[in-house]
DNA sequence: GTGGTAGAATTTGTATACAAATTTTCACGT
DNA sequence: ACGTGAAAATTTGTATACAAATTCTACCAC
């Protein structure tokens, strides 16, 4: 095990923890004990129980009504639902940007990511280049969520892109190759577009609608994978916390 | 002090805290020692220290970057922002109950608890039973959230209303007397009405539309407690996190 | 074989002891 | 007077010991 970054013992654990939830190593719906994760991480039980805790308040672990936790499972309706909530709360961030006005220095940033994206896309959907494309659109949507100048709404969207399968790349970092995918990358480009000039024109109840869509690519991917090709099921992080009812 | 519910010590110690945090009795901005609160609410650090973890998940208390952790304040911007994510999240639920539609059998409470409020009402705004209305609108809020038949949406909207100043009924709860408050439960019961119309209707924008601006009614009593009144900001549970800037 | 129960064995929840870090104090030099 | 910096005093972070609760096991009655 490569040992972590993080200066305290409680951070560490909440990063291999978190880990080993999404990546489908801690075996989800079975109760977990606090010993065998502590000798697991190296670690003694207070900062795992530190972890464990955080990670419920996160949405990973359920607290078990007889103490404990386990790791919790999502049915397909909730990996959707996750998605639209990010969808909404990202659709907000753009509407208050625009409503409130955003200063042609504060827009900026968002604009060279989307010129940066255009390049990428602008190559075509054979040779594009997807790590490029998971980095940028990575950092679109961070900038999306501090736009609005709201605290709140940034750390709501945060929050709602730690879900697993609902972050904004979650289907871009598991490198999913397949034809059509790459082609819906060139739409999602034009969204991107569309929410900057949505925006500047301070045009809210477009920004928000597009920003809603836009997130609905991702339920597009979701559903896809789970209904048409569960063998992807396992690249994309915290998928395989996705149960059939 | 008065003995606390709440089986296990760390419970407890978040109720405690929550309670102090609230009503104002911690000063805000200035870092808490542990061993402080271990004697203000009678045990040992171990379960204070999970209690504080969990309200700073829960958005009250800010962790400093040097250890430990102080009461978070809020501008009235954040406030502002707080209540306009709850009407997000129950607009939200409004549309998707609609839109997915909610049988007669689910949508019976709800209706139960407008016809209630129905009767409080329509004694007009002077003789108005504040507690009953109180009681009843929290109740229909809860129904609303859970309408959606979403435990996502739930989770989140009952997190976005333990947000202090934030929850459908906190400027219910200060009992503000002022003769225009008690006229606007008035529209506020109309809303209601609407909301429960859009859904059985499966009016999804409608519905979502009608719940945002319910939600803007504490925006409304918001602004007015910061700017005419502030001597309602103590009855007011959590408006004392609120500062200028 | 099934259901129930006492007791053993884990396991969690809490207190406390100890180590590492941070803040405060205070003396010193400029 | 005012920084500077080292030592002292708090305070947090971590490990561990102990108590309470839960789960498991095995035995017995029916």
């Amino acid at each position: 095990m490569p040992p972590r970054k993080g200066k305290n013992q409680s951070l560490k654990a909440v990063l291999e923890l978190r880990d080993l939830i999404l990546s489908g190593k801690l075996e989800s719906g079975k109760r977990l004990f606090e010993v065998s994760i502590c000798d697991l991480i190296g670690m003694s039980r207070t900062p795992v129980r530190e972890a464990l805790s955080s990670l419920e308040h996160e949405g990973l672990l359920e607290r078990l009504p007889s103490g404990g936790f386990m790791v919790r499972t999502f049915s397909l309706d909730d990996a959707i639902d996750a998605v639209e909530l990010r969808g909404v709360l990202e659709g907000t961030a753009a509407r208050l940007a625009a409503e409130r006005g955003v200063s042609e220095t504060d827009l900026r940033p968002m604009k060279d990511i989307v010129r940066q994206l255009d390049r990428v896309v602008e190559s075509g959907a054979e040779t594009l280049d997807f790590g490029a494309y998971a980095e940028m659109n990575r950092a679109f949507h961070a900038c999306l969520a501090g736009l609005a100048g709201s605290s709140i709404f940034q750390r709501e969207i945060e929050r709602a892109s730690r879900m697993p399968f609902a972050s904004p790349s979650a289907f871009l970092d598991a490198r999913l190759g397949g034809m059509e995918f790459r082609e819906s990358l060139v739409g999602a480009q034009q969204q991107h577009r569309d929410i900057v000039d949505a925006i500047e024109r301070r045009e809210g109840a477009r920004a928000e609608h597009i920003a809603r869509e836009h997130a609905r690519l991702a339920r597009k991917n979701l559903q896809y994978v789970m209904t048409h090709d569960r063998s992807l099921m396992t690249k994309v992080p915290g998928l395989s916390l996705v149960v059939d009812d």
